[in-house]
Order: structure tokens, then C-alpha cells, then sequence
DNA sequence: TAGTGGTCTAGACCACCTC
DNA sequence: AGGTGGTCTAGACCACTAC
């Protein structure tokens, strides 16, 4: 008969008038009772194709209030420039980057000492258990939850750098305290990769269906160590990296 | 009663059974009649906990085969090293990159002439809809659909390389092309972003659900213009992309 | 042919939001 | 109270894969 199951040709339908601003972004479709009208098909075909939807990150549901269109806006985070001492004011770098970009952020915060997982002690090049500082950060832009932020130190670190382990905040950023002990960073190896976030990610950062996350996985390098790695989960709707490499002295030509 | 619904809480224990070894990657998982008894719940409530497996990256699924945990294989690209002519011997970059990796790449290629679209137009700083030479590529690797890119350069560039809108190939690279034309590309601008793929997308790469797409945007300088921006589309399970920035001599240190 | 997943239906009850 | 989506059931038929 048809070529396509029922429950497509209705999730092709909606897609089509959404992309088309038919239902613009924030925009409530029409009730599945209405669409089970409108397509002659039971409620449950016509919730398996708005699930379609769902998933491809295009509409959000909720109880009681229906479909409505996702609309996006998302924060651009230039990582050549991110820690750059030379870019910055005083504090972190996320915290400036956030303010710089006419938005409020926040953060939760917290420290504990931890064995080294397989994957960090691996970047860092010490033994897989051997002790580390973790510092773990809940980052908030305008109180939507945005990103979090797991950096781990290898534990020799700390003799050179004893604030470091301290459960409280690094007023003057931590890139910055490193260097005032001579522990400069001269070098970063980025990993960038992206998933579907887990259901601890999905609760974090409070992301619906349909919403991969983007991860950044930056080991920071001192002259002749590494010296720390960060990963940092970011909604992927809502975030996108920069990198500037080379010369782009031409970026401000006019047309 | 229960806290979670019973597809949830029948994910969680899939879940925590794959990740825990028991269904290692490439294992079969039990059918839905199995898990049906097992769980004690309608075919349809297991369907909705497989689902949301599925739909986590975490296991796919096939008609008259059965439910099976996702294997993952990932293939890394450096950007900054990406297209770095002294890297390279004669070839393209990708080419070059795959076999290098000890793997067999393999390609389609069509050029065609178009309008601006809005995006390209902002980056590449032309009017909207002026002319644009598109040059596309499918990529596999060991016949595993990898990656679409597609480059677009100003129609002002084929003046001075003219080869660029010509249907075929070429042998020694664009950018060595270019680069033979007095046009060097002297710095790189790329963004990277995530989502789920568009139905054209899930097609051309063969995605299954819960996977999503990577997108690597990069537009080329020379001295003094913007001469191309290249969007590549990757399958994000199989692909991360890796940048080295500043001093990494640390990085051959042994433990 | 037997077993698997894929589609679809009709109906039930619940939880949430708005009025 | 009435409408919305969320969960769940029981059963039907189809399409694909294996043997």
C-alpha cells in the first residue's frame, strides 16, 4: 500500500510546516486528539510520529501543555581565546566569557579527592587509582542549566599548589593561581566529541529527548608535564565551539 | 505506586546490565516476548523501554534479528593538523588522513554552481544568492558511510582557478591547487556544533536513531579575504575531532 | 516455518495545567 | 472541570531473517 508507515508520513507532514514557519519556533502544534482527527489515526500512531519529532530535537512536550516548536539561541564559546591570561580581567575564564556576552552566570561548585579513572590517568599519563583533585562545576547561564565542568589535577600538584584541594572557590581563576607558582601552562590538546547524554547528564542539565551532548576534553600542558584535564558537558542545543587557527587578520575586511 | 513508570525502570536495568559487561558490546539482547515475561509488563511497555535505549545511542535494533548493544569505534581528526600542507604529501587531506590511519577511504564528488545560501553568504561575507562554486563529497571509510562535506568558494575565485568549477576532481588537493593560483589560505576559523540529523542526513549516513551528527565548520582566510567555507557533517558516534594549541613538547614525556 | 521486530488499533486510567 | 500529554494493556497483522 503506502510507501511510508502512517506514523512518518505524519512526522514528514509537521516537519514540512514547521521549517516551512507554518508553526514557528515556540509555537504549540496542534492536540494529539486533534492530529488523530486530522491524519485518521489512533492516538497512539499519532504519538509515536510527534516522538519522531522529539527525538530529532525539533519540538518539546510536556504534560498538560501540549507540542510546542524548540526555539534556539545558543552561546558561542571561542576555545583559542578561552584561559588566554592575555584576553582576560581577573577571574575564570567562564565567567568572563558569559558576562562579555551580556548574560548572568552562576555556578555550583564543589572539590573532592578522587582515584584517577582510566580515561583521565590515561591524559595524564599517571598511574589508573592514583590520586587527584577533582574540581567539579554546575554552570548555569540566566539559571538554565548550561554545562558541567570536571577538572582534574594529578595529586603531586598540590605540594606546589596546596590551594588547589581547598574546598572553595579560586577567586583569581585557578589557570591564573597555577602560574603565580610557577606552574604556567603553555600548550592545551582539545578533544571535541558528542553523544546522547546519559541519564545523570540528562538530569544535570536538565535536557529533554532529542538534545545530544557536546563534549570538550581539554589536557592543559605545562613545559614539560600535563598538568591537568578537563571535561566539560555542554547541551548541544544551546552551545557551539570556536576555534581560530593561523592568521585571520583579514576577519574585519569589509565586503 | 512506583516511582518510575515500568519502561523506565526496565531501561535502567538493560541499562545497567550493558554497562556492566553482562550484554557486551555487539551481544543480542533478549527478545521483547522474553523481556515481556521477565518484566511482567505488555509487549508495547518493553518496545517503549527498548526505545529509549535506542534512542540513548546505547543498543540498535532490526527487523527479524533482534535488539543488539552498539559497538563503537572512533576515528579522530585533527584539525589543526588537517590540511597543513607540510604535513601532507600530494593528495587531499582526507585521503591522506584515513590511509594514514590504516583504514580505506572512498568518495563521490559532484561541483556544482549555486546561490549564496544565507549562512554561507555571512561567513564567506558575499551577497546573499550571488554565485558560489559547491563542491560536495561523500565519504566512507571501509565502506562505512563517514562523512559529507561540502565546500563553497566565492564565484570571484574562478578567475584566478578556474579548475574550481570544473566536474572533476582534484588530483593534488584543492588547497595545493589554490595555493599554486597565489591564493594561500593563511588562517582557518572553524565552529563546531551538535544535533540530531535531519532525515536527509540519517539517510545519506545511514544513522539510526539516538545518534547524533557533528558539524564542523570551517572557513578559509588568505591575507585579506575569506575564500571558503567547508561544513562538514559527521556521524557523531564514529567520529571526534581533536586541536593542539600552544607549546605541546611535553606531549612525548614518558610517565 | 518459526521467531523476530515494525506498525496500528481501541480503550483504560493517571498526572499535570489552566480556568 | 475539562483538556492536555504520560503510561499501560491486549490483540491484530505485516515484514524481515534465519533455518
Amino acid at each position: 500500500m503506502s510507501e511510508q508507515p502512517k506514523y512518518r508520513q505524519l512526522a514528514d507532514a509537521l516537519r514540512r510546516e514547521i521549517v516551512n514557519g507554518i508553526y514557528p519556533p515556540g509555537a504549540r502544534l496542534p492536540s494529539e486528539s486533534e492530529l488523530s482527527t486530522r491524519f485518521d489515526a489512533s492516538r497512539n500512531t499519532v504519538r509515536n510520529g510527534l516522538k519522531l519529532l522529539v527525538s530529532e530535537g525539533l519540538v518539546t512536550s510536556s504534560q498538560g501543555l501540549g507540542y510546542e516548536v524548540r526555539s534556539h539561541e545558543v552561546f558561542e564559546l571561542n576555545a583559542s581565546r578561552f584561559e588566554n591570561l592575555t584576553f582576560q580581567q581577573n577571574g575564570d575564564s567562564y565567567t568572563t566569557d558569559v558576562t562579555n556576552a551580556g548574560r548572568r552566570p552562576h555556578q555550583t561548585f564543589r572539590v573532592e579527592m578522587k582515584p584517577a579513572p582510566e580515561d583521565i590517568a590515561e591524559r595524564l599519563r599517571i598511574e589508573v587509582g592514583s590520586t587527584t583533585v577533582l574540581r567539579f562545576c554546575h554552570r548555569y547561564v540566566d539559571d538554565v542549566p548550561w554545562s558541567t565542568q570536571a577538572t582534574y589535577y594529578p595529586g603531586w600538584l598540590t605540594e606546589q599548589a596546596p590551594r588547589l584541594s581547598e574546598p572553595g572557590d579560586i577567586a583569581e581563576g585557578t589557570t591564573r593561581y597555577l602560574a603565580g607558582h610557577d606552574i604556567e601552562q603553555v600548550g592545551y590538546f582539545d578533544e571535541i566529541a558528542t553523544r546522547m547524554p546519559t541519564p545523570d547528564e540528562a538530569r544535570l542539565l536538565e535536557i529533554g529527548a532529542g538534545v545530544p551532548v557536546l563534549l570538550w576534553t581539554r589536557t592543559g600542558y605545562s613545559k614539560d608535564k600535563r598538568i591537568r584535564c578537563t571535561i566539560t558537558t555542554f547541551r548541544g542545543d544551546l552551545n557551539r565551539m570556536q576555534y581560530e587557527i593561523g592568521d585571520l587578520s583579514a576577519r574585519n575586511e569589509v565586503l
